[in-house]
DNA sequence: ACTTAACCGAGACGGTACGTCGTGTCTTGCC
DNA sequence: GGCAAGACACGACGTACCGTCTCGGTTAAGT
């Protein structure tokens, strides 16, 4: 029913048959012969996969082995449904990727990315912080972490964050043809430069300041120029 | 200066006896006992971890044996010298870590900030990039690796952009009182946040848009208020 | 009897599960779960171990990394069985000890143990000498190696030794009250010396001539005596 | 002076220009060039050496870098003076082997013999059994240690020996034409085997033992025939 | 006194094997 | 046919010693 994994992008696997439409299988809701996956082995394993995650290191450090362990399962079942320890990592974060950063509508653009920038630092000095910071290191070198970070985190998020700074244009908050990506890099890169860098403190209270830089300096230039 | 490797925070090392010109040296002229390190060694191995680091994967695909194999070097010599991979690491960035990253001296912030960003993001683009990506991804587990490249590449670079900041500043380019580490931050952290997460394309010209977008904002202001 | 490694005296061990037919069974006639040993290399373990102490030097000369490359197997899987190398090569030494060392019985102590004792002889001349030779050797620093050596080749003759020479004593060729293991010590003792030692010749006539002074100087006191 | 290690059988060695006789420094006492070797460290290594014999392992426990160690001196030099640890070990060895035994002359072969095995049990159960019995097992793979013992310890006493034996012969206590290295190796070897197979106990009144069985049996035979 | 030459300690060097851990695959019997 | 259990071949880990080497410093004998 949900579909619980990355799409490996071609890799072939097994669970993909459980899609659904495809074959004499179209209609009727004829499950396939043999014993059903265990819902209660996946949710333990991704349960675990974040469990060590918080704990221990980052995502070197985390072994499959440890997480079939933890979650008393056998190795060969997280193998069965995740073909790499990328993917495995990839769902647990996005099975714990909440709602908690939904864009707000307060009626001024410089608010409603503000409080949701607080929302992110939050989640970045919890101990979610360390399955995202995992997620980001392991994606230097495994090209499939860091797309299921983008699709599951980033873009779900930006394209709210895009209504977001469209409604502030339609105020006249921003000026019209404002290059949306480039702001929002702006907004957040410095959040993620000192998430991952840890040069300069982090708290919520910066994501007022960055807002007062970038933004300011946009109505500003939009108020002189029209 | 001529000390090229990781201090390991505290922890005594011997390689951190001084090799200088005898005479000049702090404590006393003498060299330690017993065969001296072999240079050509070391510049061996480091090379080679730069080498097999552009090659292959990340941080955790880089491992001590195929770098003592690569520059025809003991394992133990590698250990001997450095007590981590980590240390490995950031010792072979810092290494490379050259004088092509200088500020310029032009007169205007904006044509400084965006000539050296714009070189930043050339490295990063590189193949020297992956080093990069290496280390900060090694160092979300590894805080003495993310350490290493505050001090050896964060810092140094810093404290020129201060000073370039700074003229600004005096040349009435930005106002006086602002926050030089939030607007490093704001002008870096999207360059950081493009290279690591992969979302959008990362070229030079993107230097010149962060410029517009973060420095002509505050000249802006400046003038409005002053 | 199916038992084929060392028991380690009292530590617990899992290969001592038994894998004997089912129903028979001491316990119980389940098999643990998991997949089974594998008998296949096993015996390639075994059989690269005797073929590497023939060939290079003694029980030092062998390396457990040796053995597993030659046997096409993984070096865990010898460290699963056998906790040093010790058991390992007690246990390949224990299945080449073979049944060519049981004792006749002609109706003649002298000729009985005259003819084994050639037999022994000839092995210690031959390529298994070395085999015996490492065990030795490897014994006087390694308890349980040593004990090894007795508990499967030493005990399982000389318990046929005894036999034979009460058989002696029943038919008057020995005095009644002899104490046996000096008897046997007196016999096999110069074998063994002149085997370690190299310190003279070693070959089968040599054991008519133990047999002469030892076995003759007895039965001449036994007649003297009674 | 002193020659103190084993002359290697071909190998050259520096140290035995020090052999006199030989050039131009045939007769005078001329003393070659440099500094003299270090007669303090030579000792300390040998003392050293048995020092761990006695404690550790075996032969194969004994490593050199702890020889040097434990000498305080540089490995440098136990590698000058002795080309193999086996070198080392039989010097070592030799240099401690004292003159407990000698043989005595009590006008008797039987205590003569008796005497003298109850002493080299007494050693063998010593701590310096431990030393003999690395010596021992080396030599099962090291033809030049166990030549060591055969030519420092074995020969030298056997010699006496034969001359004890001789003596009974002349004093009509054995038959004239005895095999003497038949009539020692059935003395000894039950000693050596028990020694180092340990399956028996092995106290000094089995040298009484073995004496009884072996020579009174000779005596018998002798008074028999003539 | 100065030179020459060999020894000495210290300790770094390129290696080999160690015994352990994690990988991803496999083979069982049970469900 | 999913599942746990766990053995399998493999490869890298970090360590201990190997035997060799290169240093500065010592200790004589021969000038």
């Amino acid at each position: 029913m949900a579909q619980n994994h990355i799409p490996h992008a071609g890799a072939p696997n097994r669970s993909d048959r459980s899609n659904g439409a495809s074959g004499s299988n179209g209609t009727n809701g004829k499950r396939p012969p043999g014993r059903p996956r265990s819902e209660e082995s996946r949710q333990s394993i991704l349960r675990s996969t974040l469990k060590l995650l918080k704990q221990d290191g980052g995502f070197a450090e985390l072994s499959i082995e440890a997480v079939a362990a933890d979650a008393n399962v056998g190795k060969t079942t997280v193998y069965r449904w995740w073909p790499t320890k990328a993917a495995l990592v990839a769902d647990a974060f996005s099975a714990s990727a909440d709602d908690e950063l939904r864009f707000p509508n307060t009626g001024s653009v410089h608010t409603d990315m503000s409080l949701q920038m607080r929302r992110v630092i939050r989640i970045f000095r919890s101990k979610r912080g360390k399955v995202v910071a995992a997620l980001l290191a392991g994606g230097q070198s495994d090209p499939e972490l860091i797309e299921a970070f983008r699709d599951r985190f980033l873009w779900p998020r930006r394209k709210q964050a895009y209504q977001t700074l469209e409604r502030g244009i339609v105020r006249g908050e921003l000026p019209v043809g404002s290059d949306l990506d480039l702001i929002l890099d702006s907004l957040y890169g410095p959040i993620y430069m000192r998430f991952l860098i840890r040069h300069d403190k982090l708290d919520e209270s910066f994501a007022d300041e960055i807002c007062g830089l970038v933004l300011k300096g946009l109505k500003r230039r939009s108020h002189g120029r029209n």
